[in-house]
DNA sequence: ATCCAGGTTGTCC
DNA sequence: GGACAACATGGA
């Protein structure tokens, strides 16, 4: 990489239990790569950002606008990585459970993002029946080849995360470059039920996760994993339990009753600490590990 | 080559 | 209501 670009920096002081590993690469976002030097950069909120633990401190800046006001930086990224939940008194009550306090205690350094929700849908749309890598791909590629392009002062090209209004007048051939197979029509029906003012994402803020979740359902291709994930990750909804095939075997085999019942209201963050818990130490799951 | 991946749909009972 | 193959793509 070439770093020869200074960067200008601000310092959150207080990163808290904050890991920038674990919650950039478990799987709830796509679009930051850790870079040689040990910083993690990404495009979010429109603006190509690197941040970087240094001790208690999280140090970032913005490639796309070096002259940033810090505070306006630093405001958009304590909203954007959620310093103000208490994710301590979360794991406190992880506590109740053997597993979940282990898994906890692994993964506690998760944060549930605060991302927009248009991306957060259209990506876990392009989840279903997919692994991590390629969903990853095929992110950029949407990026590419319909966001807007962001100048930055690294030389490299970004682009913006295309907006619902970009896509829903294409179509499934000109998705072709994707490569996202039969995900493309529904892509575009979600693009598209944005777009009209059917389906208003912002409004499901004050609609109750049940209701939200039956709304983004009428959706071709959401179904109640893709929705509960976009209300999870992109509406910040923490009681959303999304059941993949990873969390699926997990609660099968260790919570056969469910989540107790202090966990459910926030059930996402301890969804997501299994998730990451498990993948790492698939033996918890007994018998092949599958 | 066959199986699988942060699932959903359509079909058949 | 539940079971089950099909769906595009690419890595293991």
């Amino acid at each position: 990489m070439l770093q020869t670009v200074s960067k200008p920096t601000i310092i959150i002081l207080d990163r808290q239990e904050l890991s920038l590993a674990q919650t950039l690469d478990c799987g709830q976002c796509f679009r930051w790569v850790l870079q040689n030097d040990g910083t993690w950069q990404g495009v979010a909120g429109n603006k190509v950002l690197w941040v970087k633990e240094e001790g208690e401190n999280l140090l970032a800046g913005s490639l796309s606008e070096p002259d940033i006001e810090p505070e306006k930086l630093a405001s958009f990224l304590r909203e954007y990585f959620d310093m103000e939940t208490d994710y301590h008194a979360i794991q406190g009550l992880c506590g109740s459970h053997p597993t979940l306090k282990e898994a906890s205690a692994f993964a506690g350094g998760i944060h549930i993002l605060r991302q927009e929700p248009w991306e957060s849908l259209c990506t876990f749309i392009l989840s279903q029946n997919n692994n991590i890598k390629r969903i990853t791909g095929l992110v950029e590629r949407l990026c590419e080849n319909f966001g807007q392009p962001i100048p930055s002062a690294d030389g490299n090209q970004y682009f913006s995360f295309p907006a619902a209004e970009v896509l829903a007048p294409l179509s499934e051939e000109r998705l072709a470059p994707v490569r996202c197979g039969f995900r493309a029509k529904y892509i575009l029906d979600a693009a598209r039920k944005i777009t009209s003012g059917e389906i208003d994402l912002e409004a499901l803020r004050q609609v109750p996760t049940q209701q939200a979740m039956e709304i983004l359902m009428k959706i071709k291709g959401v179904g109640p994993k893709v929705a509960q994930c976009a209300l999870l990750f992109g509406l910040h909804k923490m009681d959303c339990l999304p059941r993949d095939v990873w969390i699926g075997r997990a609660l099968d085999t260790l919570f056969p009753e469910g989540f107790p019942q202090e966990i459910l209201p926030v059930a996402g963050v301890a969804q997501q600490y299994l998730f990451h818990y498990v993948r790492c130490h698939p033996e918890v799951l007994g018998g092949s590990g599958k």
